[in-house]
Order: structure tokens, then C-alpha cells, then sequence
DNA sequence: GATTGCTTACGAATACAATCGTATAAATAT
DNA sequence: ATATTTATACGATTGTATTCGTAAGCAATC
């Protein structure tokens, strides 16, 4: 068993991937990946195989082709990375943060009404 | 000239003191690196002659201990890092990200209203 | 049943990040 | 003026991430 490491970045493009199709073969993962890098097949199988080594994901090994499924919670991810960055970029503030990514695009109307009844219910506190 | 590259953890850790301070000596960077780290100064130094190197920083050599001073600066590296986290761990959702960070503790009254202006402010567009 | 294609396993190479030891010079203290 | 402290420079080492080549097995096709 493993101590929780932080996941690496392209560990974590790959988890990304897993986190929106739930679970999915090293092929999958690839097709994805390879939108956006220019890398052998091989090389996302080898990452995917360290990412279990590390107890980042899991894998169904009952046919041929694996199938894998992350294991590390894309919440707690969230937690570990934003967090990391309020201290650094943000100099501990979270609501520095908050205005930065409400000033990088307007969220849609639907966003907007879930941050603002999220407000309300600070305020009541 | 150097194309500019992602500062790595290291390096955005030593930005961020930077930041804090304008600018600094390494023995002022290092003895505030060390609070949180076991390192030599010896390393530290040699990160910030690296940084210089990539164009992170710049420093005024006129004096024996040199002064260094950020050049990359804090927004563009919070756009940086922000754009990146939202895609990966937030599938492209800004507003993912905004209830995350307001959801992980409650933010002080005057910055609620700061949040509050900067929602009427989109609101109106 | 040979060939082709797709799969995993895994070692090895490469690249990059981080750490430190040692040399050297300047400033300060003795 | 000598010794001590404090600074930079820089090579070398270590650690970690990333990449790929090659082998071997299995399944489908010829």
C-alpha cells in the first residue's frame, strides 16, 4: 500500500478522462489523449500502469483488454489542487480566486443562480 | 530570449514569496522556504540563478547580494494554472470551480460583498 | 496454420526537476 | 592582517516523469 501522492500532470489528463467516461481501456483513454499530444500508444499504456502501481486507478483484468477505473476521487483531486493553488497564486485567499474565475468568462445564467443562492447560504451562516 | 514556460512547483513556490515581497535576496526567500521545507540554501539559490535564466525573475547584480524581482507576473500565472485546473478538474466548468472554492470555507463579509458586486456586475451584461 | 493486428509487460533511454558539495570572492569581525 | 562569515557560481548527483522500442500472447482473418 501506498502513501497518497499527488497525481503528476499528465496523471492527471489521463484521470480526467476517466472522471468524464467513468472507466475506460488504455485504447480510449489514448484515442482522447492523442486530441491534444502528440504521444505513442505505449506511452499512455505505461502511465496508465504506473497510475495503478500508485493506486491511482484500478483495473478489471478479467479479459484481454483492461479496463480501467479511477480511483482517487475527482473531489478530493479538487481539494489537493485548489487548495495548493490558493496558497501560492492567491496568497491564501479564497475569494481572490473566486473573483479571478468569475472575471475569466461569464457563467451562464443557471451558474450564476447556483453561486448566488451558494452565497445566500453563507450569509445565513 | 526564451519562450516562457510553466514555472514548476519549486519555482511558483519561490514566485509566490516574491510576490509577497516585491522582490528579495535569496537568504530572504530561503529563510521563509525553509519554514515549510528542509532544504539547503545552496538550493534555493541555485533555483532562483534557473528562474533568472528562464526569464522568471530578474535580479540586480550592483551589490554582492543580489536582488531579485519577479517578471512573471502573479495574474498571468493565476490564468495559467486557473485555466488549466478548470479543464481538468473541473471538465471546463468555471462555476464548478467558484462553488468549490466557496464551499471550502466561509469567505469574510467584505469579501462576500466583493463576490456579490463582482455577480451584479455580470448580471447586467 | 500462417499472417496480421491488437493487447499487455517491461526494460531502457531521455528529459527535466531538485538537491547538494565545493570553489571562490567579498565583507566583516577578531 | 588573518580568520570567519556570507555571498555567488557551477558542476555533479540524485530523483522523478515521460517516452518509446521490443517481446510475447491472444484473437481474428486469410
Amino acid at each position: 500500500m501506498n502513501k497518497t501522492s499527488r497525481p503528476t500532470e499528465s496523471e492527471l489528463d489521463i484521470l480526467s478522462i476517466l472522471w468524464e467516461k467513468e472507466n475506460a481501456t488504455v485504447r480510449e483513454v489514448h484515442e482522447v489523449v492523442q486530441k491534444t499530444k502528440e504521444v505513442g500508444y505505449t506511452t499512455t499504456l505505461k502511465l496508465m500502469q504506473i497510475m495503478n502501481e500508485k493506486g491511482l486507478v484500478t483495473r478489471n483484468v478479467s479479459s484481454k483488454t483492461h479496463i480501467y477505473t479511477p480511483s482517487l476521487k475527482r473531489e478530493k483531486a479538487q481539494e489537493q489542487f485548489v487548495g495548493k493553488i490558493i496558497q501560492t497564486l492567491f496568497s491564501g485567499s479564497t475569494s481572490q480566486l473566486v473573483l479571478q474565475a468569475l472575471g475569466r468568462q461569464k457563467p451562464s445564467d443557471s451558474d450564476l443562480a447556483d453561486i448566488k443562492s451558494m452565497i445566500q447560504k453563507l450569509e445565513r451562516k
